[in-house]
RNA sequence: CGGGGCGUAGCGCAGUCUGGUAGCGCAUCUGGUUUGGGACCAGAGGGUCGCGUGUUCAAAUCACGCCGCCCCGACCA
């Protein structure tokens, strides 16, 4: 993409209303902006990581043997009467009427809905085990949305919903979707610690938050030290015995503040004793028959009786986790993304657009990149080179591929590391095979 | 929802107390000089001063009402 062709609106002093690091730099970035209170519009830059983290997120579903699907954002008020919700959940539930004075709502969440498809699709404990997701749009009017897109309205979030015979299998099925979430957040560049958590308005008695550590998090956690850099695994056997690796996470003390045990904190030894703020990216729970009894979602068991299933649901927020990785990557020049969410891989700098070697060389380059399947951003504008120098700072693309007259005249190119600053002068085709080699 | 604060050009702000021609910086546009870490000079465009009602010869400024947004707390991916 040529800048000169793109949408990309950076902004050179920070809006008066972004208080953290990450909502600052969204705007400044030119990733979103705010339409209202707590409800973004994704401009271009902003919208490819929401896609890229989108699709880390359904590849490791997939990996894990959940199914996409997609469910509406508006749902009937009726299901969520039959389940009791509709008077449980609230002011946080956007409550709509239709034209024909219908109660609708905007979806804070899908158990009812996904326990209908279900219940009137699925007859026999043979289609069991069975895990839907979608990612979808959800709405959760809260009190007071802050922080960006850290707490939005309107926020995009995968669920997906597992639905087993008995107690045993739901929990095998929780345990995919644990390891799922392990891996899920350390492709984004991510440090995600499971902790033990309140199950809230959705109820049952077995949840997990995954916690990134940052400062600016609004959750206080307890944990012990280890659990921040234990290595995530690696060529999971999805059917294969997953309790090692969940009994390796879950041994080692690790809460939030509604589930803290102050004792047990005290027990780890000082130094590995880590109290610190964190952002929840994702929360798995396990609430048994919750809902499959009430809206009668069960199955024909091996001796023919009608067994009420087992289920649990997992969210990870994927438009919550854009701004958590700025806050886990970052420096006072603007954000650092992890390669893998990055919205280009490369910007390319032209530092004198009238110089025909110059810009002849850039075109080459540009050129060979895109044909390599390079994402590139190509900054083919008479900006000043320092003006250039500071917006792809802000936009933190992984690498700066940095061209003009005075590094030609030597044959070169330099290219920069944005994580490190680290900067190297090579040749063009050089930096060609190293930045297509790197993807 | 309780407490605090803010709404004036795309962004950041001054002006409001004490009513009297709507300003500054950045950004944008034009011309020129520049050009390897956010250039300089000259000129230009851009405003229902959040909305409404009232007071007044006169309201960004005073009064009342409403709306929007932000921050701190209790709730959540």
């Amino acid at each position: 993409m040529r800048v000169s062709r793109f949408y990309m609106p950076l902004l050179r002093e920070t809006p008066a209303e972004a208080q953290i690091v990450s909502h600052r730099y969204m705007l400044r970035a030119g990733l979103v902006r705010q339409a209202s209170a707590g409800i973004y519009s994704w401009l271009p830059l902003g919208h490819r990581v929401l896609k890229k983290i989108e699709q880390i997120v359904r590849e490791e579903q997939n990996r894990a043997g959940a199914i996409e699907l997609l469910m509406p954002t508006l749902q009937s008020a009726d299901l969520w009467r039959e389940s009791g919700r509709y008077d449980d959940y609230g002011k946080e539930m956007l409550r709509i009427k239709d034209r024909h004075e219908r109660d609708l709502l905007y979806g804070p969440t899908n158990e009812e809905l996904i326990t209908d498809i279900f219940r009137s699709t699925v007859r026999s404990y043979k289609d069991l085990p069975l895990n839907l997701y979608h990612i979808q749009w959800k709405f959760r009017d809260e009190i007071r949305p802050r922080f960006g897109v850290m707490r939005g309205r309107e926020f995009l979030m995968k669920d997906a919903y597992s639905f087993d015979i008995d107690a045993t299998a739901a929990r095998r099925s929780y345990n995919r979707m644990f390891i799922a979430y392990l891996r899920t957040f350390a492709r984004m560049g991510l440090k995600s610690v499971p902790m033990k958590a309140d199950t809230g308005p959705i109820g049952g008695d077995l949840s997990h938050e995954f916690i990134i550590l940052a400062d600016t998090g609004e959750s206080q956690v307890y944990c012990h030290r280890d659990l921040i850099d234990m290595p995530v695994p690696e060529n999971v056997d999805y059917e294969g015995d997953l309790d090692p690796i969940i009994r390796q996470r879950t041994s080692l003390y690790a809460a939030t503040d509604e589930k803290h045990d102050a004792a047990a904190f005290d027990a780890i030894p000082a130094d590995k004793r880590l109290s610190a703020r964190g952002i929840e990216v994702g929360h798995i729970f396990n609430f048994g028959t919750k809902y499959s009894k009430p809206l009668g979602a069960k199955v024909a068991g091996p001796g023919g009786e009608d067994i009420a299933v087992e289920m649990g649901s997992y969210g990870i927020g994927v438009s919550r986790l854009v701004g958590a990785i700025i806050e886990a990557s970052h420096d006072e020049h603007g954000i650092i993304w992890p390669e893998a969410v990055a919205p280009f891989h490369v910007g390319l700098i032209s530092l004198k657009t009238d110089d025909a070697k110059t810009r002849q060389v850039c075109d080459d380059l540009y050129a060979k990149l895109v044909n390599a399947g390079v994402e590139t951003l190509y900054d083919d504008t008479d900006e000043r080179a320092g003006a250039k120098f500071s917006a792809f700072d802000l936009i933190g693309l992984p690498w700066q591929v940095i061209v003009g007259p005075r590094g030609l005249a030597q044959g070169q190119v330099e290219i920069k590391n944005r994580r490190t600053g680290e900067r190297q002068n090579l040749t063009a085709d050089a930096a060609i095979n190293m930045l297509t080699h790197k993807h």
